[in-house]
DNA sequence: AGCGAGTTGCGAGTTATTCGCAGTTACTAT
DNA sequence: ATAGTAACTGCGAATAACTCGCAACTCGCT
């Protein structure tokens, strides 16, 4: 009578890769594909980076991890319960900030009000310049 | 007295190609450097892609033209003088529409007084689902 | 006309991601 | 427990989207 591992729960195998991606996942915060393979061999050495993206697209198929989009080049990934805000990057600097959902609330229902357009505002980050880069 | 060209009002020197560029953003309205290379080659065939690739640089450091990201790959580029719409893409069809960019005022707002972030609304696109794909 | 820095075309090099496939492994059904 | 099978993995190759190095050309200046 043991739950069933989250795995099993969502349908899919449950490999040590798997598993370790997930875990990687979850303790980086943010990471890129890249950054989820290294830490991986830390105890898994072996681990193909195409592993990775496979098993970062089938989480992410399941809900458990998601991915959002901070510059110019590729995805980095969070946990899915890990995903509570925004980011902020700086064009100047190049930093990226938090600031919490409800920052956008407003935003967020002017768009679903007037153009039905249900947002997902942390998919991609808000852009510009941040207050250390503001001020001279 | 004629004016001087605007590109050598930028001090850029005037290059059939690099006028070319200029104007199939211009005329595209949106456009990734591949579909700016197609229009171009209509009539000037023989344009490398990556003459594309570094007048859409140049054009941007002097602030002719600039970029947005609308998605997970490459970016598209605006003239600079025509982005005043947000972006909104659906992920479920993949269509890209434009709002307003005073939809956004508060959020700036919100940013700017809370964070001291100076919020460039275009740059990145605001992503969720479409009206059409909300609805069943 | 003549010069020199800026620009172009081209081929090669990167970087990030995806794919095909053969061998392995996790679950399932005896 | 055992065997079957579909899922999964590693690996190497392929693709996509740029980026760079360099020799040839050309724009703007004198
Ligand atoms: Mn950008
Ligand atoms: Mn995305
Ligand atoms: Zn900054
Ligand atoms: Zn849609």
């Amino acid at each position: 009578m043991a739950g069933k591992h989250e795995l099993h729960e969502k349908g899919l195998r449950l490999t040590p890769q798997r598993e370790l991606v997930l875990s990687a996942v979850r303790s980086l915060g943010h990471a890129t594909p890249e950054e989820v393979a290294e830490k991986v061999r830390e105890t898994h050495p072996g681990i193909n980076l195409s592993t990775v993206y496979r098993n970062l697209e089938t989480l992410q198929n399941v809900g458990l991890v998601l991915h959002t989009h901070l510059g110019h080049g590729g995805a980095t990934y969070h946990a899915a319960e890990e995903l509570t805000h925004l980011h902020l990057v700086c064009g100047t600097c190049g930093s990226v900030g938090d600031a919490p959902i409800e920052a956008a609330a407003n935003f967020v229902n002017v768009l679903a009000d007037d153009y039905g357009f249900k947002t997902d505002v942390t998919h991609f980050a808000v852009y510009g310049t941040c207050a250390a880069c503001v001020k001279p």
